[in-house]
DNA sequence: CCGATATAGGACGGTATCTGTCCTATTTGG
DNA sequence: CCAAATAGGACAGATACCGTCCTATATCGG
């Protein structure tokens, strides 16, 4: 074994929760003792704080330092790694979506065949229980394109526009901008010569051409800011407006990051305001916060909630 | 820069989706192309897949090999990572929920404070957006206990039992065990002097004692198994029975892992059964199949649903 | 078809490093 | 107090590493 395997195979022992007495790691790593003391101070000169219990039944461990040690995972928790990320993705957290799609295309990348596939059937299991509005994007395709935003590398994929008129695209992605429970690619259009910006769950069959591109400063300068604006210019918003008979704190718990425009009525209740570019999700937002609420508008959300209404009663009152 | 450190600062560059010409990684590393080369061969000799395009435009990036290699991440990756994870943690995924603790816990103890602190925040502010009825175990309690159980380290936590009757434990804690959307602990409890089943959302300020304990077997000889009896017997569960409008592919895809038993009626509808320890599961899950439904029983779904359905129309009928 | 720019790898000498085998000091739990 | 654990100095022999040459080969663009 090599001096750099054999510290890994160390550092990867000491990432274990438990303690190592040195004896025994001098046993599993076919070293004298001594040398285990010698590879521990190599470690911590690389800045990975190894901390030891002197006196008997001591031993080693890592502990946390100032910055990330690599971790080394087998084979199951990498997929589980995988698995998480996967379901992170179709539920983008503000503020740690992009880096959650970057680790994601860097495990992708190192993952072995065989770890993939156990991940894609897992990931297929279990895509629809998670939340019944997750957003519907390919876990497949968005890693795709977060590998070919990063490579600088173009992109053809098949592209399902609102109306459902299909089209090939051939662009240069720039970036991927979680809105909402969305994910939006700002790239530039190759054949149309011009800006276009993509829903993700629209996105299929993308494939990286390998061609490399320079990089493109953003229509007005950012990113995110540009894809935004357009977005709230031009999809389809809803505007719900409710009451919630529910006391504001506990209102913004349950709601989240969801939460859009609360505001105390009295102890008990508050005033609700929300914008989505669905019905359905505003009405299951609603329902499931367990309280009684008043729906002042749109209509098309207070038509949904009849239905739903009418559904829920008239599957019991048979009984 | 010592050896191991240029070894490891490559394999982090090389993890990029990018390619990199060898005349960049010397300059980055400090070195003569000609020791690129040979770090190239050493990380190929440790079974990691180095792809190298050649001619004009060529370069390096890391392959996917037999094994994980060391995964290097920056700070917001392993944030994202530690995020998704615990996410994962909140509704466990038949099959790798215990890998998935087990890689928590171990970047859990590696993370440095400062990022441990953005998760913790970050955890907080979406916990409750996730779903309105995932697991409520506290990721910290869950991955202290989880280390422990790798440790084998004995345990203090309090205890909320079913009755509100709370307690102080000590335990030698045997085997967290996910079963459905629950985690349950199998733990020799000391004191008492035998073995106890704890459910971890009821359990909270857990610390491991640092005193260790020899390998016990679990009763029966599976945990997971002895568990699972244990829980339907003693647990109360409701037994649902709805006719769902919706035919029996489409219905096994949108429940999922919380299929139950499904039965085609015929071609638009078919029976379903399933078991649930509480009714508002089973109402969130019957009504966001987005179907019309007819429910059998039990008497407290169908009562549970009742409620539900007029609250939702109440919401609208004053407009 | 050719030149520029990549990867690939052999040979060699000087330097640095690493390992095992001693040794002693110190801490801790039973 | 004793056993077992971490901590670390000193030394000698072996080993590995690095830079500087060199040539071969593959690929893309003009």
């Amino acid at each position: 074994m090599s001096d750099a395997a054999r510290l890994l195979r160390l550092l990867s022992l000491l990432q274990t929760p438990r303690e190592w007495p040195g004896s025994e790691l001098a046993e599993r790593l076919g070293v004298t003792s001594r040398t285990v003391r010698r590879d521990v101070d190599r470690l911590r000169d690389l800045g990975y704080p190894v901390e030891a219990t002197m006196g008997a039944l001591g031993g080693y461990r890592l502990g946390a330092g100032k910055a990330m040690p690599p971790l080394l995972l087998d084979d199951e928790e990498a997929v589980a790694i995988a698995v998480g990320l996967r379901t992170a993705a179709r539920q983008p957290v503000a503020g740690i979506a992009e880096a959650s799609l970057r680790a994601l295309a860097k495990l992708q990348q190192v993952l072995p065949p065989r770890l993939a596939r156990r991940v894609s059937s897992l990931t297929a299991a279990t895509a629809a229980s998670a939340s019944p509005f997750a957003s519907l994007v390919d876990p497949a395709q968005l890693t795709i394109i977060a590998g070919a935003v990063q490579a600088r590398e173009r992109v053809r994929f098949a592209y399902a526009a609102q109306e459902g008129v299909a089209s090939k695209r051939h662009v240069e992605p720039v970036q991927l901008v979680a809105l909402g429970r969305r994910w939006y690619l700002l790239a530039f259009d190759v054949e149309r010569d011009d800006w276009r910006i993509f829903r993700l769950d629209r996105v299929s069959t993308a494939v990286a051409t390998g061609a490399r591109f320079a990089a493109r400063v953003a229509p007005g300068g950012d990113a995110t800011e540009y894809v935004t604006r357009k977005m709230y210019e031009t999809a389809p918003t809803y505007r719900a407006r409710a009451t919630l008979r529910l006391p504001v704190e506990l209102a913004r718990a349950r709601l989240a990051d969801f939460a859009g425009d609360l505001s105390a009525l009295d102890d008990d209740s508050c005033t609700w305001h929300s914008v989505e570019d669905t019905v359905d999700y505003l009405a299951f937002r609603l329902t499931s916060l367990g309280c009684d609420f008043t729906v002042q508008g749109p209509p098309e959300l207070v038509e949904h909630l009849r239905v739903m209404g009418e559904r829920i009663t008239r599957s019991v009152d048979s009984l």
